[in-house]
Parts: structure tokens; C-alpha cells; sequence
DNA sequence: CCCACTTGCTTGACAGCCTCAAGCTTCTAC
DNA sequence: GTAGAAGCTTGAGGCTGTCAAGCAAGTGGG
């Protein structure tokens, strides 16, 4: 397959993704420092993030995008400080499903709150920009979280 | 410098970041699979990809954020690969600055081509709009690297 | 019913990432 | 010189990630 027909100069690209590249990037580091912050791993503050609502272990690999083994230990490290529960599932008994604590949410949402660096980023911006930049994103997103082979 | 005059809601600014955090997510995806790709971990491809310009061990570690004990081990892996070579430093020989070989810079640009997601996202988006996420992106950036403590 | 098969979860082995503390060599400044 | 700082490496130890193997529990065909 060629490149489509009027595609854009890769050129025009590059610095673009250069740019991507460096807020992901910053993005990222704020993340991992409010999770620090909370005596959090990056990938402990990712599951307990994806557990606003409760999911079954198998879920949560799907969602993480990794091995499910690897999730065992992962939340067997937040279990073990009563930030999330294992419940077994009424329906099926092989299943557990994963559920926040209080306690759990409440070091979210402090994590959610400390990530000032992007808030403060963003606030630089006028509302008008944020609305702009809030479309862009949007339109962005399917294509990005499409998943090839 | 307290936030502008009137801040905006941060409800206002749930939604963006939520789009900040799945943009994030999908490329740091798509530059993990595309450096697995060619056989390199996202650390050892983010260091290889910082060495666009020769730069000591020292000066590596500053840029990836991590301790200089942790590059030893990373540089260690691609120098074994032949993809990066420590040299001496002519001035001060306790340094040891970092090169990329050729097949190193190539191994690079395979990675960089092969972000096709990334690519392919960005090209939904039209010239226009290109040009503005390039403009907002650029806006947001130096105060999305401020260091805070 | 029973068998084979699949699915959900866990365990163990092993590699890589990451930090800290300790150590070596080489500057630098007094 | 000599003391202290700076650059790099090593070793210990924890976390993340993968794979292979295993157990328990659901599922479907004969």
C-alpha cells in the first residue's frame, strides 16, 4: 500500500510528533511522580486507576494490555495495603473481580489531584484553546487506539 | 505566579486530560511495539533514540531521568548489540561518551517509521488542523517540562 | 453422564528496569 | 599535595513483564 494519495509531507510531520512525543512524555513523568507521591508504582497507580468501576482480573489484563500472571502480582501489592479487594464472582467461580477500596479511591483521587504539572499546562492555555485542543484530541483518539496486528 | 485571574473550572478540564491520558497511552503503545519490533525495550530504545547526538553517560541520565547506575546496565545491552559505543572522552577521562553506531541510527529510523499508528492518527486530522494541534502542542510544552521539586 | 476442551487465575523461572549504597578513578580547588 | 567533588561501575533488592506449567471450574459433544 502506498502512502495516501495527497499524504502529507512526512517532513510536515515530524516536528509534530516530536511534540507528541514530548508531552507524552512530560504527561507520563507527572503521573508516575503523583504516584510516587502516594507510595505508588506507575503500573499499580494504572490498575487502581482503571478500578473506578470493578473488573475481573482477566478484564483488567485486557485492559492493561499485559499478561494476566503480571496482574496477579500487581494487585496481590495493592491488596496487601487495602487499596483493592479480590471478591469471587457469584456467577462464575473461577473469576475474581477486583474492587477498589475507599481507601483506594480516596489515593486516586489525591493522585488525580496532584498531577499540577499538566494542570497548570493546561491552564496556560485560553479556554478557547483548551475547547480547540479538546476537539483535536477527540478526533485523534479513535485512530490512535486502534489496534493493529 | 498564582493561576489566571479567572481559572477555569476544573471540571472544565476533566474531559482534556482524560483525552491527554488515552493519547498518551496509545502512542507510548505504539513506540513500545515498534521498538519490540526490532528487538528493544521502550528503555533501550529511548536511549537510543536520545543519542540522535553523541553525549556522556552522565549527561543521558539527566536527560532519561533515572539513575546513572541504571544507563551503565541499558548501554551495557545495546553496546553488546553493537548498536552504541562507549568512547573516552579526550578531555576528561573519567567520561565516557555514547555513540550510536550506524546500524544504531538505522535500527532508530526503523522505529520511527514504524510508529504507523501514531502516522496514520495524525494523518486523519487535516493540513489545518495539523498545523493547529502543532501550534497548541508547542504552546503547552514548556510548562509541561517545568521540574517542579 | 463423561470426556475433552477451554477459560480464569496462580506459581515459578528468568530478563530487564530502577534505586540506593559503596567503591574506583580522575578532576578541581585550596 | 590533599580534600572533596564528579563520572562511572558494581551489587543488592524490589517491581514489571513474559512464558510455561498447573489447578479449578465452566462448556459442549457424544
Amino acid at each position: 500500500m502506498t502512502p495516501t494519495p495527497q499524504a502529507p509531507a512526512p517532513q510536515a510531520n515530524l516536528e509534530l510528533i516530536e511534540l507528541v512525543a514530548a508531552t507524552m512524555t512530560a504527561y507520563y513523568r507527572d503521573f508516575a511522580d503523583a504516584a510516587a507521591r502516594e507510595g505508588l508504582t506507575p503500573a499499580q497507580a494504572k490498575a487502581l486507576a482503571s478500578l473506578r468501576t470493578p473488573m475481573s482480573m482477566r478484564a483488567l489484563a485486557d485492559r492493561l494490555l499485559c499478561d494476566a500472571s503480571n496482574v496477579t502480582g500487581i494487585i496481590d501489592r495493592l491488596e496487601s495495603r487495602d487499596l483493592v479487594r479480590r471478591q469471587p464472582d457469584e456467577k462464575d467461580r473461577r473469576v475474581k473481580n477486583v474492587v477498589a477500596t475507599e481507601s483506594g479511591s480516596q489515593t486516586m483521587r489525591r493522585i488525580r489531584a496532584q498531577m499540577t504539572t499538566t494542570q497548570a499546562a493546561l491552564d496556560t492555555l485560553t479556554e478557547e484553546e483548551r475547547a480547540t485542543l479538546n476537539t483535536l484530541l477527540a478526533k485523534l483518539r479513535p485512530a490512535m487506539e486502534c489496534r493493529l496486528p
